[in-house]
DNA sequence: ATGAAAGCGCTAACAG
DNA sequence: CTGTTAGCGCTTTCAT
């Protein structure tokens, strides 16, 4: 356990050379069963601890993983961190995590320290990157994995879901279901490429439909600002059927003001949100949104990354892990 | 930018020793400003990136420090994350990051797979951690920050707030209400430190009183726990008045459960949490809990890592974030 | 199958 | 103030 503890100490304790150690230690196919052995021991005896560091400089290969989100406390991202993490930790890699705080010259500020660091690849948050950053990224040489979202035209490699179709699909249910006159919320701060492909989504549909009236109002993406929007739809003179929201946070705060309201949906007004946070499925009424397996799309990620790392070539460049538009109570017509 | 340039490169390029170079680039006041000024340029025409792998090797310091968190995707722990790298990444420092999974001997996994890559400081969550954890952790030499909650035998620092004393104010809040039935509702899995003081405080308090009568339940950590709760005590031929949730996420789940059912609170039966989740202020009734800033003892416990590696003695090996008993609707006597 | 030796790119004495 | 030099602990040829 001693961390003073070298290769070195290693080979002499096995009387073989440090090379021999250093064989052991990468499972290298050329060690006699009986040499790997008397190292083997002298490693427990000692508590050898192999410096990552010195083996990164060595070896050019640091097995450390960095991830970029928007911020680190919102679950939906943090839920794509826990899925990497429980992939590269199988893999004996590990993850460096930095926040962008949806700044785009933050982004950049926290890729180039990462770098410095010498990542063996690099996730990062969305498909709309400036393009200091998209050309930061390429320039590094390493596996860059964007996430969350898709483009047809990747950095490098990209894996998430289409919010533009799952607003497609959203939309076109609450239409299905007889709606006509839709509102969408979407944010006012920390707009991203996911939140602005939800109302182009938005957009697209209802613009191809007639007899359909479409409103875009814009709040706060939190529980009082969902609220804030059912408020103004309640006091504007343009009808409102049915809402749907750019973030399940959101759309959770606006069925909680029609609580207080007493304005019964789906009824009086139908409420879709976006993510499937678990509140969605336990409020009342339940909340019908759109889910994706966040954690299950770290994986993929950190997938992607230990496969191209072992030269594994990759197949698509562009992995689509799929959405499902989940119907409950707060859209069904009864 | 070209990750191929090495600082011997930019020394050649200004005519200057690598020493110099070093010096410039840490900030050593020993280098003129003529000098300074041609390193500079040369760093800036060459596009030069330092390697921290090497500096890491040769400094024998990396720069990085490591958190074990029990479940990254839970916005409790992340938050405390956030606040980590906010301060470490103003001080050039990044933050390496693993999941515990609740379970010690993936802990001790994790911290020994850390520990390899020779972090400058660790942080881990809990105070109480196996012998195994505790002398890995000792042995290493590098300061080590317990979080979240409070303990007068740390490791090295505690940074958190005591869970014991929370309970103990949130279930005498309830009892100065006038309650006298009281449940308390602890985790079947997943059980750890803090979630074990807050049981302990409960106990405690409802101990020491008499004209009381208290019970426990265990369920699981989730909406549907807290609903399923709420269903066994409504069942129960135990008096109920006041229950308090170990979590505010079983809470929220009593509070959902009652809704459905009818069941007015705080007038049929009041209700508690624990944590302070946005969702708690914003829930019909809102529901009384206890709040924490995690955000800000991730700040804390960052800052107290980066004192500590400064050398700047620290007074205090246990520092006490504090907690707020905040009294919402869903405990409140009309 | 194994040992010896040459770096990986940087920092930190040590001289001057 | 600045250049030179010796490592940091490991991997990886290259011989043998």
């Amino acid at each position: 356990m001693d961390s003073t503890v070298r290769l070195s100490d290693v080979a002499k304790r096995a009387a073989v050379g440090v090379g021999t150690v250093s064989r052991v230690l990468n499972g290298s196919a050329n060690v006699s069963a009986a040499t790997r052995q008397k190292v083997l021991d002298a490693i427990a005896e000692l508590g050898y601890v192999p410096n990552l560091v010195a083996r990164s400089l060595a070896a050019n290969r640091t097995g450390l993983i960095a991830a970029i989100i928007p911020v680190i406390g919102y679950t939906q991202h943090s839920e794509v961190i826990q899925g990497m993490t429980d992939v590269l930790h199988a893999h004996g890699m590990n993850l460096m995590i930095g926040a962008s705080g949806y700044s785009d010259q933050v982004e950049l500020q926290v890729i180039e320290a990462f770098l410095a660091r010498r990542p063996d690849a690099i996730y990062v948050t969305g498909v709309r990157h400036t393009e200091a950053v998209r050309s930061t990224l390429q320039r590094s040489g390493i596996p860059v994995v964007e996430g969350s979202n898709l483009t047809d035209r990747p950095i490098d490699t990209v894996v998430g879901y289409s919010n533009f179709n799952a607003s497609v699909d959203l939309t076109r249910l609450l239409i299905d279901r007889g709606y006509r006159r839709l509102w969408h919320v979407t944010v006012t701060r920390d707009f991203n490429d996911r939140i602005d492909d939800r109302l182009a989504g938005f957009r697209w549909v209802t613009s191809t439909e007639t007899e359909l009236t479409a409103d875009v109002i814009r709040c706060e993406n939190s529980f009082d600002g969902g609220a804030e929007a059912v408020r103004l739809a309640m006091a504007s003179n343009i009808r409102v059927e049915a809402m749907t929201f750019a973030t399940d946070v959101m759309a959770v705060g606006g069925l909680l003001e029609c609580q207080r309201r007493g304005i019964n949906v789906p009824a009086q007004l139908a409420i879709a949100g976006f993510d499937d946070l678990t509140i969605a499925a336990s409020i009342n009424p339940s909340l019908t949104t759109i889910k994706v397996d966040r954690v299950d799309l770290g994986r993929k990620a950190a997938e992607i990354i230990v496969n191209r790392l072992q030269g594994n070539d990759q197949t698509s460049r562009i992995v689509d892990v799929g959405f499902q538009v989940v119907e409950r109570e707060s859209t069904r017509r009864l």
